[in-house]
DNA sequence: CTGTTAGCGCCTTCAC
DNA sequence: GTGAAGGCGCTAACAG
């Protein structure tokens, strides 16, 4: 591997120079700087971060905007431990993280705390842009040299250099799948979908219908996820859903509040998302049937690991990174539980 | 964070002092050590890898001890895959890596592997011990200092610091558990097993049958894997099969052969293991219905990085690392064949 | 037994 | 425009 003072020999410079055009700060004739271009390039240079960094003085840091943790049954906490286990695997590498947490459901908050955030000059942002309308309107306040990464859902034309996330159609593909296996006759499937600006969740439903529509006998019918997060709420429509459909026999929620549904719902066949605490206790106690998991801690590690990549490496990073569409029942959770981090 | 220069300041020595008893090299008097020693734990000084290794000139040279990789369906393969990004991801820390491919189906290959394996002395070694009574025979050839992980399956009183697996157990019910959501009726379901060495396959069938006469109406009847691996050898199984069960409803095989009789079998319920090329096309075409996945690339990166953790960095590392059993299907396959690698 | 010193490869400041 | 020099934190060799 050729360093830094094998090129200032080679070019018959110091190498002060050959840091400057490697930089591209100060002046250096342009003679010298092709040279030392070239023989970078004839030799394949690639600077040595454990020496960069241990000189390095500055400290890199991140903006991590998401919502609160709490939110989705805590669905985001599990996203934020990702991320933390990923700044330790960073070790000594001198980056810090920052977060802003917003609230979801309330339509001030994400502006407030991106402000915040871009307040902070971070080198990098972290993402998730669940409230999609915001994260557009506010996108123009980063500035170009701010690298940014997306997770969980991604947005059109977003300058970013990575979305991280799962393949939503797919997914909802492939717990009809599952449903068509277990429901031992046709009858009536019902699907809830989401308000639309959360859209990645309803292309999970779309999946979903599209498969059991083409390759079952059995219907499905829609309705909506209560706004409000009340119990009452979940009940009128579990019992519209009940008194509408008597032959009902399945039960898609493409998000984590399946288990408000499962509590109330018996003898038909569900399935969900996510492994969150509510959820795994309905997986165990057979409520639930299957549980399809999207690797929140995965994908938070995996974006800090791609900010890392791209801003301190100087790397590039892949634009799409879709994470396994995970199928948990009673009888695998628990390998799920321990996640390779046990003992 | 504290540095070994601020310990050598509080405690009144020199930076040589302090680095003599952080490695227990030289001999130091027992008060400056003690007091020493003191400071290091009251301030959690931890050393700087970054710094440790920009200024240690020593590579650490790890052993790979493993079957040939085109073995099992090329399954060995998928590992050294893991193994590799895992080095990839070490970057620029001083790691060697040395293979050792033996023969698992030529009793002297492990011996002759193991031997010169043995003769690079190597400060760590990542071994897959499938031949068993192979690897417990010459394992006193490693020494006390040298640190040993077992990947993919485990020994009894093997002195390591981390094995890496999945739990067999909890698969083959989870198989089971699956199998017994996809047959319509109860009927008769083969299970395969294999040569008693490989027994952690084994556990997988007993968890798998275990569940099914606990749980089904259906009977389970077991056959053995064929040892050459010759089509002819596994036809006359598949021959034996059908004709001795005219009520044959499934097939469980527990490793990566499955696809040699779901080739064969047409109109029964299949499952078996690993994402292996001729699986994978099998669970494409609908001939297999469910692959369980045990990671093996992800076996493997964790298994280097575990070795790397330990003697570079000095930190302790879980003994037990058990991976999620992954479920996959033919909806889901797609999203791990990408594998969180794509575009 | 203990202190000093010269690097590891890169970055930054300062002087010419 | 360019070079020289000091330092990041740790290691190892050398001198007492």
């Amino acid at each position: 591997m050729i360093t830094i003072k094998d090129i200032a020999e080679i070019a018959g410079v110091s190498i002060g120079t050959v840091d400057r055009v490697l930089h591209n700060r100060g002046r250096v004739s342009t003679t010298t700087k092709a040279s030392i271009l070239s023989i970078v390039k004839e030799k394949g240079y690639r600077k040595n971060i454990v020496a960069s960094q241990l000189s390095n003085n500055k400290r890199t840091v991140f903006a991590v905007i998401m919502p609160l943790p709490h939110q989705n049954d805590y669905f985001w906490d599990l996203i934020k431990e990702g991320i933390e286990t990923g700044k330790e695997k960073l070790g000594f590498f001198k980056i810090d993280l920052q977060y802003f947490f917003y609230d979801r459901f309330d339509k001030h908050s994400y502006e407030i705390e991106f402000k915040k955030a871009i307040a902070i000059h971070a080198d990098g942002f972290l993402i998730a842009p669940v409230v999609a309308d915001q994260a557009i309107k506010y996108k123009s306040l980063i500035r170009e040299d701010q690298k940014v990464v997306l997770i969980n859902s991604d947005l059109p034309n977003f300058s970013r250099i990575s979305h991280i996330g799962q393949n939503s159609y797919d997914s909802g593909r492939t717990a009809a799948k599952l449903m068509s296996q277990i429901i031992e006759e046709s009858g009536t499937i019902a699907v809830i979908e989401v308000e639309p600006e959360d859209y990645h969740i309803n292309i999970r439903a779309r999946g979903f219908k599209e498969y059991i529509r083409k390759n079952t006998d059995s219907t499905v019918k829609t309705y909506m996820l209560p706004v409000e997060n009340h119990l009452a709420e979940y009940e009128k429509t579990v019992e519209k859903m009940t008194y509408e459909n008597r032959d009902l026999i399945g039960l898609f929620v493409p998000n984590s509040s399946v288990h408000y549904f499962a509590e109330m719902l018996k003898d038909i066949k569900i399935i969900g998302y996510d492994l969150v605490e509510a959820n795994t206790r309905m997986l165990e106690s057979g409520n639930i049937d299957f549980l399809l998991n999207q690797q929140p801690a995965k994908q938070g590690e995996l974006a800090l690991e791609s900010l890392f990549k791209n801003i301190v490496l100087v790397e590039d990073v892949k634009e799409f990174q879709f994470l396994p569409i995970e199928i948990i029942c009673r009888e695998n959770l628990e390998s799920y539980k321990l996640g390779g981090k046990n003992e």
